[in-house]
DNA sequence: ACAAAAGTGTTCCGGCTACACCCATGA
DNA sequence: TCATGGGTGTAGCCGGAACACTTTTGT
């Protein structure tokens, strides 16, 4: 370890924010409109400012391209990216964040608004700099953790129903769940999910039950993706 | 995003460099020779170069500590901590890295090899800066990892024989296993370990069949840690 | 012969799968 | 009354836990 040389380069964050909509997941990306890569889609992402801890940046860039004050919000680190070339402006280093959010009816009101959107994760294509890359190691991430963990009420609003809560699981798995087992696995394990006592009929047919979120942080055994 | 303002900073790695030896698990740390922290343990690492990839940083950095040519260490990136007061010299954003190493009859030979050494994890005590969280974060990675992928034989030697493997379980998560259900939770796991042919008396007893890595990356379904 | 470790067979049991079945509402 | 989704019961199966037992070496 020498001194304090410190070598030219740019510290980010970019943000893969996932939720879930019609049943389906989809990540939130902001079209370029300066170079490079003009005109194609990417993760919305800026630099960390001075004495700014990384989740700190992260958790500002989130609020301003959601307008959801942040502190609710799931956030993770995912990975960092640091290619040499990854940016053909100069070194850019960036730390990649995960954000799971609930399917509010809030438009995504960002500096940048009529350029930003939400895209099905499936059809997000190619994606500026190594976005595609940061965006399919955020998804896995998600899905490999709804294995796990309680992770999936993240998505959900405060309160919600057995079978919303399997929608997630679906949309972000990409497959069917047998509705039966599935309430019987989430109400059974301790803490997973708490009754909240009222019920709802906005999915229809007999009357729900709503919840919120349990107390567990991890899921033993793990749910199965079949 | 405005411009390519870059905040000077330092970026570098840190390695939490793990082995099982003597059934224990074991990491790989430096005595601090100059301020800050002087006289404590720290893990490995150092800055990275310009153009240099992150992942080329961290194999540098282990090849210089341990001397072993790092072309088939296993090598993963744990995290990126940038806690804006980590390093009291100024701002210094350090991607970690977690690599796992056979017990080798190789001494440690570093630029520093007198202050450096293998340590218990479990008697590692208080580490500079935020070592100690980044050293927790490393083997509790390696600790889940175990679980679901054939991530031990990177701890054992390019053959070895099944009680080696177990030896390696043993060790990382503290828990004494079954000889026989491991034993065959592991042969009978398709692609986990293959056959080598020989056998082996090293660990005394009846003759033990050797075996080397299988071409599985996951097992399904996991192993247990009880 | 005996100790020590390798490896196999077998029983028990918890949790998942698949599906039959009943419940409570809106239209 | 019917369609729709909520929720419960249950039989079968798979895989892990526990452990008795046989095999093959060194001393």
């Amino acid at each position: 370890m020498v001194g304090m040389d410190f070598v030219p380069l740019g510290l980010a964050t970019d943000l893969v924010i996932l939720t879930v909509r019609d049943g389906r997941l989809q990540v939130l990306l902001i079209r370029r409109g300066i170079p490079p890569y003009v005109g194609q889609w990417a993760l919305p992402g800026g630099f960390v400012r001075p004495d700014e801890d990384l989740e700190t940046t992260a958790r500002r860039e989130l609020a301003e391209e959601t307008g959801l004050s942040a502190e609710r919000i799931h956030l993770e680190q995912i990975a960092t990216y640091g290619a040499p070339d990854r940016d053909p402006r100069g070194r850019v280093v960036s730390v990649a964040y995960l954000a799971l959010v609930p399917d509010l009816p809030v438009p995504v009101a960002g500096s940048d608004a009529a350029s930003a959107g939400w895209i099905d994760v499936r059809d997000a294509g190619e994606l500026a700099f190594d976005h595609g890359r940061i965006l399919t190691d955020g998804v896995e991430r998600a899905r490999a953790k709804l294995e796990y963990s309680p992770l999936a009420t993240a998505f959900c609003p405060p309160e919600f129903t057995i079978s919303e809560l399997r929608g997630v699981y679906e949309a972000v798995w990409g497959t069917p769940l047998d509705p039966r087992n599935f309430h019987r696995k989430v109400t059974k394990t301790p803490d997973f999910v708490a009754p909240a006592g009222a019920t709802t009929t906005r999915d229809g047919g007999r009357p729900a039950q709503l919840f919120h979120r349990g107390t567990a942080t991890t899921l033993h055994p793990p749910m199965t993706r079949t």
